[in-house]
Formats: C-alpha cells, sequence, structure tokens
DNA sequence: CTCCCTTAAATGTACGTACATTCAAGCTAG
DNA sequence: CTAGCTTGAATGTACGTACATTTAAGGGAG
C-alpha cells in the first residue's frame, strides 16, 4: 500500500487532515466493499494509532462507518431509512400506526414540461419531467391529495412502476438508485377549492396544509411535490428540547 | 478535596461511570461557579487524564460544559435561547427578519380557573391559573391570537409584568427563574371562526393555523397555550436531510 | 498608574504501550 | 459432516509521556 503523506508542518491538526482525507474517499466510493481498520490507516499515513481514532470518532458518530469490535470495518449502508423525514414523512407513518390500510388512486402519470416547476428545480422551462398524481387513502378515505414532479432523464424507470401501493421515494431507490439526502419544505394553512374539496370528499368547513417540497439527492434538485392534506384527518404533532425539534407520529 | 472512588471491576468503563457522576454532580448544582480542570479531575478520581478526556467529550459536544485553551472550564450558561424553539419560535422570529415591528395588544390577563386546561397541566380542576389572551400584530396588523394559561402557584409574579412588547418566555425566566425545558405542540389546519376572523380582521377565504403546545420545566408541565395563526401570513418551513429536522426562519 | 513581559494553568495534539473484549474464520476431533 | 475449540484481527479501554497553544493573572519597568 503506497504511504501517503500528510503536512506535519500546517496549522491543521493531523487528524483532522486524516479526517477530510478519508470523507473525500469516501466520496469517491473507494471504501464500498470494505473500510480499512484503525491500524492499517496508522500504518498508511505514519501516524499514531490514536490520531487516526481521532479522525474516525466523529465519521462513526454520524454513522458514516461502522464499526465494532471484533468485526470487519465497513462503509455505512446507504442512509436506509433517514431520508423521508419531514411532514410528509411523518403523516404516513402516523396513519399507518393508526391501523388503517394506505393505498393511492392514481389519477395522472405521464411526461410532461411545465416551465414554473422546471424553475424551481433547476432546468430549462422545456425539460420532460415524469408527472404523477396520485389520491391517497387511508382506510378508504381520501387524505391527501399529492403532486409531484421529478426530472426525465432521471426518473424514467419510475414510468414502469405501479403506484397503487408502493411509495415514491421506495421506487427511486429501487429503479434508479437514488436517494434522496436533504431538501426543504414549506406548510400551508390555506382552504381548498371547490374542485380540491370534490376530490377529497370533503366538507366545506374543513380547511387543509398545502405542503410544497424540493428534495435533492448529491446536491441535485430531485423532486418537487405539491401535497394538500386534509385538516380535519391529521394535525403536525412535535417535539422540542434543548436538544431540538422532531416530529413526532400522534400516539 | 476527598479522593472519590470509581469501581474498577465492574462492567462499565471507567468514562462512563465518571460521565454519569458528573452529570449528578452538575445536577445538584455543584459547579455553578467553576468547573474543574482535566488534571484535577483525574487526581480527584484517580484515573488518567485520557479516561478524564473521554468522559468529558460528549459533555462538552453537547455544550453542557465550556473548555478551551487557556480559559478556566466552566458550565455552560443555562439554555439560552435553547428552549422556545418549535413553529411558534419559528414564526416570531420568521416576523423579526422580515423587518416587521412586533407588538401585542393584551385583551384578557387574570386569575381563573379551567377544568380543561388544569386537567393538561396535571392539576385539580379548581386550581388558579393565570390567563393571557393576546392580539400579535406584526407591522400593524395581526398576525395570531395568543392564549396562554401557567399554574399561578409558578407563575404570580407575572401579573406585575406588561405584555404589550415583551415576551412572555423572558419575563417567565426573569421573574420567575423558570426555563421551559422541553414540550409538545400540535399544529392543526383550521378555518377561523367568525368572531376569531373579526380578531384577526382577515377575509373569509383565509385559513388558520392552530397550535397547541403544552411545555414543561424541570418535569412540571408549567404552560398550557393555544395559538391562531393567520395562514395567509405565514408558512412553517423546514429542513430536513440525514441529520434530522429544523424549522427555519424565512428567507 | 499604566503598559508590557513573564509565568502559570488549562486544553489541544500526538506519540507510545498494554491488555481486554468481541467476532469470525479456520482447524481439529469426534 | 458437524460441533466445538483455537486463533487472528479488530476495536475498546486505560495507562503513560511530551510538547504546543492559548488565556489570564501577576509583576516589573517606565
Amino acid at each position: 500500500m503506497a504511504p501517503r503523506t500528510l503536512s506535519r508542518s500546517g496549522s491543521e491538526p493531523l487528524w483532522r487532515q486524516l479526517q477530510h482525507e478519508l470523507l473525500t474517499r469516501l466520496d469517491e466510493g473507494e471504501f464500498a466493499d470494505q473500510f480499512p481498520g484503525e491500524l492499517a490507516l496508522a500504518e498508511e499515513y505514519g501516524v499514531s494509532r490514536h490520531t487516526v481514532r481521532q479522525a474516525l470518532r466523529q465519521l462513526r458518530a454520524d454513522g458514516v462507518v461502522v464499526a465494532e469490535r471484533g468485526r470487519q470495518p465497513r462503509v455505512a449502508p446507504p442512509a436506509e431509512i433517514a431520508q423521508p423525514l419531514g411532514a410528509l414523512y411523518s403523516l404516513f407513518t402516523s396513519v399507518e400506526e393508526a391501523g388503517l390500510a394506505q393505498h393511492s388512486i392514481v389519477r395522472t402519470f405521464d411526461l410532461r414540461a411545465d416551465a414554473l416547476v422546471a424553475e424551481r428545480l433547476d432546468l430549462e422551462a422545456s425539460t420532460p419531467l415524469v408527472y404523477l398524481e396520485r389520491l391517497r387513502l387511508a382506510g378508504d378515505e381520501p387524505l391527501a391529495l399529492d403532486r409531484v414532479w421529478l426530472p426525465a432523464d432521471l426518473a424514467k424507470p419510475l414510468l414502469q412502476a405501479d403506484f397503487t401501493h408502493t411509495s415514491l421515494y421506495g421506487e427511486l431507490a429501487r429503479r434508479t438508485g437514488i436517494r434522496l439526502d436533504h431538501g426543504r419544505e414549506e406548510v400551508h394553512a390555506v382552504i381548498p377549492t371547490a374542485a380540491e374539496r370534490a376530490q377529497l370528499s370533503c366538507a366545506h368547513d374543513v380547511a387543509a396544509f398545502a405542503i410544497n417540497r424540493l428534495s435533492h439527492a448529491k446536491g441535485r434538485p430531485v423532486e418537487w411535490r405539491h401535497t394538500l392534506v386534509r385538516g380535519d384527518r391529521y394535525a403536525l404533532t412535535a417535539e422540542f428540547s434543548a436538544a431540538g425539534y422532531r416530529l413526532v407520529s400522534r400516539s
């Protein structure tokens, strides 16, 4: 193994240099099959095991790398369930925990262009987009109206999928390998239009949440979503403390 | 200084025992003025500095204890701004960042009993409560209708305060020393009643957020709050990633 | 009295060692 | 062929040392 060098005279600590080195090599997928052990890294970079442990500490705390006594160290499995956080995730787990069956009615599912959405996805106005419009039911009653746009060059393989029972994020990962890693959402309180009320088959005195979400994968905008949720069937619930703010499923 | 002992035969690592010890002593307020240094702790407990550092690592990462080169180590200032997290905090910082002046009109401010609220606060139905009802304005236009109940035995000193310009949490900390440390809130989408619309002076086609919040301080329920926020003047904005979910002020 | 330098104290970095504990693979005995 | 033992490898814990860096306090020169 070719020994690599770290600057011992620079102002940046050795362990931090090593940490960045490893993050870079991880991003390049170098350790996909196996991650080197502490002693191997210590020898490769010519530093002590103590320094290697300091460099690895944060990577392990962040779950980027998994290490246990006796085990072969490995790169953590790619983020698993962590992606679908947020109000929408909270919504659908809440329904599930309430014991209600969920399924969707696919209203529209095609390729199209939309200048407004394209702009939000940072694309040319005429770029083709995969468009999926679903009515989501929980226990046979409408709960939400869900519209999603994704760039066609990434999401075309999705067109073969049946979204009656499966989740978008699951199919996206399975068919294209794309996993959303971060995003931003806005939650508005609105009064549904007559047309929306009809689709959601809810009374005239019911308000709704309108949730806009822009999600990214590896730095690229990948999903623009607009969801309208009946206000009489759902509430956002959250806990907060010094440790932070966390959405919870209703109990 | 009396040397303290840790179990060297038990299964729990020394550093973890020490960590718990220090947390306990911190809770008892022992280090209010000054926190001992690494060498002092090492000598007091008869362990190496390495072990002390391991024990302190998490306490420092969590911000419980502040340490810097050369400085006297200290216990972190008591949580400062960390308490008022959540949708309401997000709401009012957003308004501030938008450059709008905020003030309140106090509609009601008295002592009363309320069986329903008392139950939520885990109190007897007849327990006297401090009740504060405010109309909150941002830039001279109504933004939210805010109702708060607190146990009178704790919150009586608040009655002397003027809540036209000051925040409840600030006065609570200043006058009673109580700092809320965690809580739970529910955000509903609702259509305001005619009376509420009149108070908020908003159009008939505007929805609203109804936020219920139960806050605790040191394990005791201390605040029940009900806030109605105009949906045309505010949206909840949040970012999410593998690291978690975080409410943000609008940009 | 004030400014600057020295010095002490504290944490940060980095090296070394030793042994304990755990897991997985391989080998051996039955 | 399988069960159980041995062994190697990896991380976890814990000790030690040395020096660098930063801050704050104190003392001395002007």
